[in-house]
RNA sequence: AGGACUAUAGCUCAGUUGGUUAGAGCACCACCUUGACAUGGUGGGGGUCGGCAGUUCGAAUCUGCCUAGUCCUACCA
């Protein structure tokens, strides 16, 4: 093995021989075991987040499969509609100056069919450079032919329930894409605009309460004036009430519109009088609906004003209750360009009463950016609330567990209040919505045409045409759970491996995805007794990944880190290139060039993927974002580096030796005894880490035990050991037995962590343990054996440690160089510590580099000492020649200033009465214990320092 | 407006049902190229656990209030 750890050198071979050899194909034996994987975007490549997302996953699934289970990781990626119809139109624009229409349906989704061909290998192969041990023969794609039929299936029968409807409603519409979109895929952002103050003349002569011929309305969007058809008033407003029933004239348009009453105003606000507009604000809508008035569209698709306004009742029937003549200097005229104008003209009919500064939320669409305009448009509508009733049930009853906890508030209290969801987007990548109309505009909704036909009795002289319309891509994916096991048909794959165990995801996405899941699994989904399944039992939610300062990461402000750029390394300048490249804001390439220099002026190292890998564990906490911290990455390169040269040692020492693979001829040593009792301790308590989804807690165990215990102590303890001038061969065969197995167990421990790095390594300790098999990947986890832990041993190394530490602590205090061997004494020792010394001398010498180590009895005079207590033990380092004694005092008068704080802390303790009546007994006893020896420690320890001042 | 979460060493983070002198990694200081490893070894320094009050024999941990930050949901035109 080389000497330094180069992860390039083993990580891709093993990739793929794993995968070509077929081991993360489920076995079909043992117990089920399935993870799906939150597909990502097809197009889009994996950012910090998905390394550990999929990181965490493959763990638990690479531990499951060690563990014996029958395991599938589901893998597939989603065709994520609009983001990558834009992408491919944005190239569109960019290399042919075309727009879609230009193109034409099919010609796009040719060109989307083959950007996805060209760019879908990103993301497998970045899946594939992680070491996800998915299962590559049955990767899916939202879009493909079993998808199509699932979501086909899944629609008509929803339809056939009454659970998806159409209609004409107040939607979110994005003017810049064309489409409707979702609740959730609007943002609100806090802007700083304005409150328009405008005077609406009271019609027929009509005056207010304090005699006034028009009433004030406040607005932030004065454009939508045009669409007015009422003015609302709070029906207790004593300023108002003589005007029910009153008519103003809406300026501008000279439109009469009534005064109505209604409680949704807020009296205290404003003037108390609203302008409603129904068709273009979603309360003004509600407030529409109840006092029957029409409505009036104003704006086209692009959000500019319409030719002819449309006069529509509620129900989106034509209706003649208005003029449809909108002024025609307003025509055409963009949304903010009209409100430019109707203000101004406002001001010079001496109409503005006034503009005051105005803190509002301003919706914008998550992928376009733009304002989104409330628009009145046909839709298809999920109706949620009764799916989400058993959704609900599933989560109070322990079905299904959310880790951390707190996430089940937040599930609840969407859920309970859930509106119904628009799933008809008006886009052409995506799941066609199975309906067709004739010529009359009847629907009839099925999963194919001939299906129409045949359950219609419409025969061929019948022109029916599907709905242009595509679903909304969570549409798709809430069936990924049972869609990618081959749901409608009933297949063994979907029998064996749903419901799945743990969906690991992020909780942006708790309501666009895990919480849909929930609700179509509950409903399709049962098992034998007809009760609902779910689809995943645990929702292991993580925290996202920030960069250094805490800031999310974005591609526009130039902080992404690829996960790639992590393992292999990248130099600063192409790093540059890569944030500041293709960028959909080119104005913001200076500062993140900045930026970015600034932060990696060195470019990045590589670090190999089980670092990364590592480290993602280490911070793998519940309930917290994480701030990527490159520091924390170097230090667990540095640990892969420490396991590989551990290994490098142990086959030096084990390799053409004697390691008792088929004989019983050795002899454990303390040292053997008792790292085989901590591995134990270590396997049990990474067992319960790992169950309880604490794979930070786990990791930390493991570099402890490996890093602190295995190599610090237990490599060096067997140093002495295997040294030619024991005569002990049977100790020494038992030593290289404890090495090799010991690391061996150790790299199954880690394996799921650190695939590469273990494997490696294990393929060539692994036969001088007596293990045979080709991969580690498919050898047994290690479980804890009781019956191996040797208390004795475990306290006699403790005891054996302490001494070691007092003698190292006193050379380093004492700037004896290490180099140096030094004598050393022990006294005042109990019979336990005698005992100790007897068996353990040798190490010690060793290990603290002593040229003697001796015993003396308690009347034994003591040369002048530099001393240290172990228990009540006095290690002593003679003076003569070595010690400062300056040094020395001060060290004493260190330690005992320590003990006596210990000591006023406990006496102030145990002095309280009612510690001592009110605290259990072992505690009390055990600050008694503490006490005694504090004190003893405090005489002891006085008496060096007296003797050594009257030197 | 309602709700959730976070605040522990210079930095990134652990800290279990309240009970050792509150821990780790990185950074820092000193010494050391000792035959696994300088991507290393040994020793050391560093914290009023955001603030105030309370419960308790005992609080980083439980309760209340406050401050700072993050996020979610819903919104007054």
């Amino acid at each position: 093995m080389d000497k330094t750890y180069q992860p390039s050198d083993i990580e891709q071979s093993w990739y793929k021989t794993w995968e070509e050899k077929g081991y993360f194909r489920p076995s079909g034996e043992g117990s089920p075991y399935s993870i799906m994987i939150p597909p990502p975007n097809v197009t889009g490549s994996l950012h910090m987040g998905h390394a550990f997302q999929d990181s965490i996953m493959d763990a638990l699934t690479r531990y499951h499969r060690m563990k014996g289970n029958n395991t599938l990781w589901q893998v597939g990626t989603d065709h994520a509609g609009i983001a990558t119809q834009m992408v491919v139109e944005r190239k569109l624009a960019a290399e042919e100056n075309k727009t879609r229409h230009d193109l034409g349906r099919e010609n796009i989704l040719e060109k989307i069919w083959e950007w996805k061909e060209h760019s879908g290998g990103t993301i497998t192969r970045q899946l594939r450079r992680l070491g996800a041990s998915v299962d590559w023969d049955h990767e899916r794609f939202t879009m493909d032919d079993g998808f199509y039929k699932a979501v086909q299936e899944v629609f008509v029968r929803l339809h056939k329930d009454d659970l998806i409807y159409r209609g004409k409603r107040l939607v979110n519409w994005d003017p810049k894409l064309h489409t409707a979109i979702s609740d959730l895929e609007v943002e609100n952002k806090d802007k700083q605009g304005h409150l328009w103050h405008f005077k609406y003349p009271l019609a027929d002569g009509a005056k207010t309460a304090d005699g006034k011929d028009h009433i004030v309305v406040a607005t932030t969007r004065p454009e939508t004036m045009l669409g007015d058809t009422a003015v609302a008033v709070h029906p207790d407003d004593e300023r108002y009430t003589d005007l029910l029933g009153k008519s103003v004239l809406l300026p501008i348009v000279n439109r009469l519109i009534p005064i109505v009453a209604d409680t949704y105003v807020d009296k205290e606000f404003g003037t108390g009088c609203v302008k409603i507009t129904p068709a273009h604000d979603f309360n003004d809508y509600e407030v529409g609906k109840r006092h029957a008035s029409a409505l009036i569209n104003i704006f086209s698709k692009d959000a500019t004003v319409l030719a002819e306004a449309e006069v529509l009742n509620i129900d989106g029937t034509p209706s003649d209750a208005f003029d449809k003549v909108l002024p025609e200097s307003y025509v055409g005229l963009d949304r903010f360009d009209a409100r430019k104008q109707i203000v101004s003209e406002f001001e010079s009919l001496d109409l503005l009463e006034k503009i005051d500064d105005h803190a509002l939320k301003v919706p914008y669409g998550d992928r376009s950016g733009v304002v989104i305009e409330p628009l009145l448009t046909d839709q298809w509508f999920v109706r949620a609330g009764p799916l989400a009733k058993p959704a609900i049930e599933a989560v109070e009853n322990g079905d299904i567990q959310f880790v951390p906890k707190q996430y089940e508030n937040m599930y609840f209290s969407w859920m309970r209040d859930i509106q119904d969801w628009c799933i008809s987007r008006q886009l052409w990548w995506g799941h066609r919505i199975p309906a067709w109309y004739d010529e009359q505009g009847n629907v009839y909704v099925d999963r194919t045409e001939e299906e129409v036909r045949a359950n219609n009795n419409l025969d061929a002289s019948v022109a029916l045409s599907q709905d242009e319309d595509v679903l909304d891509t969570w549409f798709s994916s809430a069936l990924w759970t049972f869609g990618t096991l081959g749901w409608p048909e009933a297949t063994e794959r979907l029998k064996t491996f749903h419901p799945t165990d743990v969906l690991v995801t992020g909780f942006d996405i708790i309501f666009f995805w895990v919480a849909r899941m929930i609700m179509m699994t509950t409903h399709f989904m049962k098992d034998e007794d007809g009760k609902a399944q779910v689809p995943f039992k645990t929702v292991y939610v993580t925290g996202l990944i920030r960069d250094e300062n805490g800031d999310k990461m974005s591609k526009s402000k130039g902080n992404v880190l690829d996960p790639l750029d992590m393992i292999d390394g990248i130099d600063l300048e192409s790093l540059v290139e890569k944030r500041t490249g293709n960028m959909m804001q080119p104005q913001l390439a200076q500062k993140i060039e900045k930026r970015t220099r600034k932060a990696f002026a060195e470019g990045i190292q590589a670090h190999g993927t089980d670092a990364l890998r590592f480290t993602l564990y280490s911070l793998a906490s519940t309930g917290r974002d994480i701030n990527w911290d490159m520091k924390r990455l170097e230090g667990y390169r540095n640990f892969c580096n420490k396991i590989w040269n551990a290994a490098r040692y142990v086959l030096m020492n084990t390799e053409e030796h004697d390691c008792a693979r088929d004989h019983d001829n050795y002899e454990l040593s303390l040292a053997d005894k008792w790292i085989i009792s901590r591995l134990q301790q270590t396997e049990a308590s990474i067992e319960k880490s790992i169950s309880e989804f604490r794979l930070d807690h786990a990791t930390h165990t493991l570099y402890d035990f490996i890093w602190n215990e295995y190599c610090d102590w237990y490599l060096e303890l067997s140093k002495p050991v295997l040294n030619p001038s024991n005569d002990n061969k049977a100790q020494q065969t038992g030593t290289r037995r404890t090495l090799v197995r010991v690391l061996e167990a150790v790299l199954r421990i880690a394996h799921p962590f650190m695939p590469y790095i273990t494997e490696e390594i294990w393929q060539r300790i692994a036969p001088l343990a007596d293990k045979s098999g080709d991969t580690i990947m498919t050898q047994a986890y290690p479980v804890a054996d009781e019956n191996k832990v040797d208390q004795k041993a475990l306290g006699d190394i403790e005891w054996l440690k302490g001494v070691i530490i007092s003698l190292r602590n006193i050379r380093g205090e004492m700037d004896i160089s290490p180099a140096k061997t030094i004598p050393a004494l022990l006294k005042n020792g109990n019979d336990e510590d005698l005992r100790r010394f007897n068996e353990n001398a040798s190490y010690i010498q060793s290990l603290a580099k002593l040229e003697s180590l001796t015993w003396m009895n308690a009347e034994d005079e003591a040369p002048m000492s530099a001393t240290q207590l172990v228990g009540q033990m006095e290690i002593l380092v003679p003076m003569a020649g070595l010690i400062n004694v300056e040094a020395e005092v001060t060290r004493l008068e260190k330690e005992i200033a320590k003990a006596q704080g210990e000591i006023k802390r406990l006496d102030g303790k145990l002095g309280n009465a009612k510690f001592v009546s009110n605290a259990p007994a072992d505690v009390v006893e055990k600050e008694q214990e503490k006490l005694a020896s504090a004190q003893q420690s405090v005489s002891k320890l006085n008496e060096q320092l007296n003797k050594i001042k009257t030197m």
